[in-house]
DNA sequence: CCACATCTTGCGTGTCACGCATTATGTGCG
DNA sequence: CGCACATAATGCGTGACACGCAAGATGTGG
């Protein structure tokens, strides 16, 4: 009963913030990446059936809220990769990762192009993708035997994985391109991630 | 007599944005990641000799003029790397172009730590960062013989090598790293340039 | 059913970005 | 050598925003 307890109140949170999220994010695709200074944190709030004052509790910023999904999503990385079978190689677990993390529902179309192709977002989208790379590097130095700590490699490679998938993103966006978002993200991948982890230890 | 007139049009331009993007950063070094919200504008202004109002007509925000300098380094990369003999192999290439670039009188370790671990500077200092990918996939796709348009390879080493140097900056900022930032850059670029660029067109 | 914790809301405040009009500072031409 | 023009700097006013604070609403647990 506790669990079910706390979890009205917590699930009451998520669902607010989730309801601020997607309001925010709506209205935004509504006015295109030109008229986002139209877009006014009062807006937001009742479209969410909050106070303006509450919106502000859960995001500081128009962008934060905007990107929040897209942050959310980047966060589950690490245990993305953390999930795949332990015998897998490295390469081939992030691959399979990433695929499952970011192409599982094919992306909406208007949301990544709102958030990737507006000046005024590029900051946040920029935090949102990142924050893939904390977890990602655990991950990844756990399957290596390294120290993230130390060796350069797991937070170097995270960075370049999550790199790939904005570009792959970016590419997807792009008019004239019919392939699947898989198929960008698998080739995207397929420029960075080492094909033998070359898993040495750091002198 | 056009350009020296017109130039020193423009280096006024120029010297006041330096002044402007030197006291910001300067102010926000005083304080420390913890104090930003304590550099006001009118402090800022002040410091560089020049009206609030016209602080603004050349940031847009705190976060941009104290991120000016390492955004303008990084719009260096593309032309950087094309400085590069063209018989040089790229990874080569990339790894002495960056080195020049970043290294080269090496970096203020506190306006680096500055931007790099404020949160509120998060943002604007990965868009700083970012700026770099573009010019570099012009550049690397010009090497390498393709179309950065099409093939994904540019744009995504781009991204990688955009990404290890600022690993590799993370890791020079922590404690107990003796090693030269030149030497953290090597052994991060080391970690995602392709020994063979692999040039193939798409198909 | 009641005391407590947490969430929501309204209000006030300080800051900020920016449009607009005015003044100062270079620029090029007669 | 000035004189018309372009560009930059400044002052002022406005609208919006983030956030601290305190009161009210809503669950939570005994």
């Amino acid at each position: 009963m506790n669990d079910d307890a706390m979890n009205l109140r917590a699930r009451n949170k998520q669902a607010t913030r989730e309801a601020i999220s997607h309001a925010a994010l709506r209205l935004a695709i509504d006015q295109g990446p030109h008229g986002l200074a139209l877009v006014r944190v009062q807006d937001i709030a009742s479209a969410a059936g909050v106070s303006p004052r509450t919106y502000n509790n859960y995001f500081s910023s128009r962008e934060e809220a905007i990107c929040s999904f897209q942050a959310d999503q980047s966060r589950r990385a690490g245990q993305a990769l953390a999930a795949r079978p332990a015998d897998e190689p490295l390469d081939r677990a992030i691959i399979a990762a990433m695929l499952e993390l970011y192409t599982d529902p094919e992306p909406d179309r208007a949301g990544l192009r709102m958030i990737m192709s507006t000046p005024e977002l590029e900051g946040e989208a920029l935090k949102a993708f990142t924050m893939a790379e904390g977890p990602l590097a655990e991950a990844i130095a756990a399957r290596a035997g390294m120290d993230p700590e130390r060796d350069l490699f797991p937070g170097v490679t995270a960075a370049a994985v999550a790199g790939a998938i904005r570009v792959a993103g970016r590419h997807w966006l792009a008019p004239g391109s019919a392939a699947s978002f898989a198929d960008v993200v698998r080739e995207a991948l397929a420029c960075v991630v080492p094909p033998a982890p070359a898993p040495r230890s750091r002198s």
